[in-house]
DNA sequence: CCAGATTGCTCG
DNA sequence: GAGCAATCTGGG
């Protein structure tokens, strides 16, 4: 039988990255023959596509053999391979399928959010270096110093400070960036580029891994040893227990503020990379935990490495292939380092949390935490959860035994709780005290100040005044793009601005309703609370820290480098002052409105408020002595505040999992957000009514043994953002593989507007 | 009757 | 989502 006349070909089954969801199926693609070993499940292919034959990028899902006959029947070929770097592994591929059946996006987005950016543009995305070394001998060794001198010699003079570059080479025994090998040798690049056209030195490009942190790295080859409290040792036997037994399993590091979590989580870290096993160590925010950067660098040099947002493509790319090439052992990063290409993967410590930010608000819109669960039972390896005020989902398996309970409760040196205090501030309004700080709060300023101590301030709302009224007509200025009232600020960005879109006005003179100068204050931001510490503590040196302070690179390091170099006396901010930074000398914490957060609109809403000020009040009096924190409220009486103050978790979570179960809210169901959004706004409530009916009808007829109760369809808490109106449908039911199936449904089906998108959130 | 706009359909 | 064919619309 020749080459032509085969009896099987092999055809790929391929998945169109950019395809929407309804065509998000496999489409078959001959495999032409000089391609045959390059193409197998999960690799990058490019195909012709649609009827123009455009060419699109795709993932191979399978391959399989079929019969000539079959092969000649107008299947299209694969055009070209995509670089064999972006190839997925088993191990990634499976959690593209997992992450597009989990959160309903299609394979393309998976692949897009597993795999680092640099895969839109097809290339390598690999910078090189310019390196000079030495030229070689036959058998590949870099020639010595005379050997050099020797070959320079025979195309002209060698001149002292061509001498001191070959000296310098020679020294080094390894390839030289041009600009480091001028320093050494004292010369400018003339001389390199002279030896260079001699032959006498050898130029080659060398793959330059961008490394943003780099200047943090320690050399540490014994890292310190790690020296716990009894309590301490405790939990990390309890944690190492679940490493040891091997397999999945899950633990909860339950530990307030201060109590040394982060030692026991970098003992078992230690430990697991001890085994040779690689690490991803999740935090919030990067830009929050510079130290635990700073720390993670230093103790592991080269072996770890940071994955956030804000690294460039570039920066990304070469991350990630330090990680799959087994380089890095150890990452740390935000919600998307869960997906890091780790080699032997033992382990996965998600700190605080209860943190919102591991929660994707864009699709696909998947929870670091289930991807964290599904590695971990791939692999048969641990999640660490680790906070002081878990989220109800996590206390509540832990509570029924799913996640093993480790806690920690002794406060590191047995620091005790601040003292705190609530004051009425319906009080201060009837004293006629009309500034957002009480009298109270501003006296132990004062005496805080004078014992040369710090304070913090927390305020969760930044600008000068929530909004702007008209006194006589009650015209309230918003945003012409957002449903949305304008925030009045000073300072850096004045004006009217929407917190919502960005969109930025001047600040009126008069009412643009009916024209009279009576616009006056509502509520009140972090500027307002700046301006009133000025004019009541004039001497105070002040710091404020929000997203108008910390918009530019590095501002928000240095912000907080200057307080705890004492250069302030106060720091005034938003959540971000609640996070763990450590400050020795700060005694008093004030949360300046503790109602802000308490009474949004949201079943989490005590949650977040609990949490927000269990932290916020655990910052206060960390080094020795008594801390104090006041908490200022319009209805100081409310049990939230009162278990805050008392940094009692336990008694929060038996108050608040009672209301979600008589409330049936999660963790007692699951919850569906459909959200619909158009720029039509008939458009957009006729659609919304005829999907709901539709779901309704389905779920009848065809899901009758599915629980589900509809609510909607609701104005989305801001119903219009960037000029389109957004609506909301909620689902409660019991999430399992035939309910995604029935709102996978929904996805496919083309909705009669065009101008309607719908998305799907599973928010659990 | 024709040109341009709109809609619907398919994609291997 | 893109491209193309079928269908619609309105001016002459």
């Amino acid at each position: 039988m020749t080459m032509n006349e085969r009896q099987t070909f092999l055809v790929a089954a391929v998945r169109i990255l950019r395809a929407p969801y309804a065509i998000d199926r496999d489409f078959d693609y001959r495999i032409p023959e000089h391609m045959e070993n390059r193409v197998s499940r999960g690799s990058l292919v490019s195909v012709p596509f649609g009827r123009s034959n455009r060419r699109e990028t795709a993932l191979c899902m399978a391959v399989r053999e079929i019969g000539a006959a079959e092969a000649t029947k107008g299947l299209k070929s694969i055009a070209d391979t995509l670089p064999e770097a972006y190839d997925t592994d088993e191990e990634q591929f499976a959690l593209c399928e997992f992450l597009s059946r989990h959160t309903l996006c299609t394979m393309g987005e998976a692949v897009y959010t597993v795999l680092p950016a640099s895969v839109r543009r097809g290339h390598e995305n690999i910078r090189y270096r310019r390196m000079i070394s030495m030229p070689k001998k036959q058998n590949g060794a870099f020639l010595s110093f005379e050997e050099a001198e020797g070959a320079a010699r025979l195309s002209g003079k060698v001149t002292p400070a061509q001498r001191r570059v070959l000296e310098a080479m020679a020294r080094a025994g390894h390839p030289l960036k041009p600009e480091e090998l001028c320093r050494r040798a004292e010369v400018s690049d003339s001389v390199l580029q002279n030896l260079l056209a001699r032959g006498a030195l050898l130029e080659s490009k060398e793959e330059e891994l961008r490394d943003p942190y780099a200047d943090l790295r320690g050399t540490a080859e014994q890292p310190s040893p790690i020296v716990l409290t009894t309590a301490q040792k405790k939990a990390y036997e309890s944690a190492l227990a679940l490493y040891e037994r091997g397999g999945a399993s899950a633990g909860l590091l339950f530990g307030v503020t201060g109590s040394g979590k982060t030692k026991v989580i970098l003992k078992l870290i230690d430990r697991v990379l001890a085994d040779s096993k690689s690490v991803i160590m999740m935090v919030p925010e990067i830009a929050l935990t510079p130290q635990t950067v700073r720390i993670f660098y230093e103790r592991y040099g080269e072996r770890a490495a940071v994955v956030h947002s804000q690294l460039s493509e570039g920066e990304r790319f070469d991350t990630w292939r330090r990680c799959s090439s087994g380089q890095v052992r150890i990452v740390i990063g935000t919600r998307s380092a869960v997906f890091a290409p780790m080699r032997d993967l033992g382990l996965i410590v998600i700190d605080e949390e209860h943190e919102h930010t591991y929660k994707s608000d864009r699709n696909p819109k998947y929870h670091a935490r289930d991807i964290a669960a599904f590695r971990a039972g791939q692999r048969g390896f641990p999640v660490l959860f680790a906070s002081a005020t878990p989220s109800l989902e996590s206390f509540y398996k832990a509570e029924r035994g799913i996640y093993t309970l480790i806690p920690l409760r002794e406060r590191f040196g047995g620091i005790p709780l601040p003292e705190t205090e609530i004051i009425d501030m319906r009080a201060e309004l009837q004293a006629g005290h009309r500034s957002p700080l009480s009298r109270r709060l501003l006296g132990a300023l004062e005496e805080t100040l004078a014992r040369g101590e710090q304070a913090i301030l927390f305020l969760n709302r930044r600008g000068y005044s929530t909004a702007l009224q008209c006194k006589k007509c009650g015209e309230v200025p918003t945003c012409p793009h957002c449903s949305v009232s304008l925030t009045y600020h000073v300072g850096e960005n004045s004006g009217l601005l929407c917190h919502s879109c960005g969109y930025r006005t001047e600040v009126p003179r008069a009412c643009p309703a009916c024209g009279s100068q009576t616009l006056s204050h509502v509520g009140f931001g972090t500027e307002k609370v700046e301006a009133d510490l000025a004019a009541y503590l004039p001497n105070a040196r002040i710091l404020r820290m929000d997203a108008d302070t910390t918009s530019t690179k590095g501002s928000f390091e240095r912000i907080l480098t200057a307080f705890r170099e004492g250069e302030a006396d106060i720091l005034l901010g938003t959540q971000m002052v609640t996070k763990g930074h450590d400050f020795p000398r700060v005694s008093l914490v004030g949360v300046v409105s503790a109602d802000t957060s308490l009474y949004a609109a949201d079943f989490r809403a005590a949650e977040r408020t609990f949490s927000l000020l269990t932290q916020v009040i655990g910052r206060a009096g960390r080094a020795g002595a008594l801390g104090r924190a006041i908490v200022q409220s319009f209805t100081p009486h409310h049990e939230l505040l009162e278990l805050s103050c008392r940094q009692d978790y336990e008694a929060f979570y038996q108050r608040e999992s009672a209301l979600r179960r008589a409330t049936d809210f999660p963790p007692f169901c699951d919850m569906v957000h459909l959200t619909l959004t158009s720029a039509d706004e008939t458009a957009l409530t006729r659609c919304a009514t005829t999907l709901l009916g539709h779901m309704v009808e389905e779920a009848q007829n065809k899901y009758a043994d599915e629980p589900m109760t509809f609510y909607g369809p609701f104005e989305a808490p801001i119903y219009r953002e960037n000029d389109r109106y957004r609506l909301n449908i909620i689902v409660k039911c019991k999430l399992n593989q035939r309910v995604r199936a029935f709102f996978s449904s929904l996805l496919s089906l083309t909705l009669e507007e065009k101008s309607v998108t719908a998305s799907i959130d599973f928010a659990r």
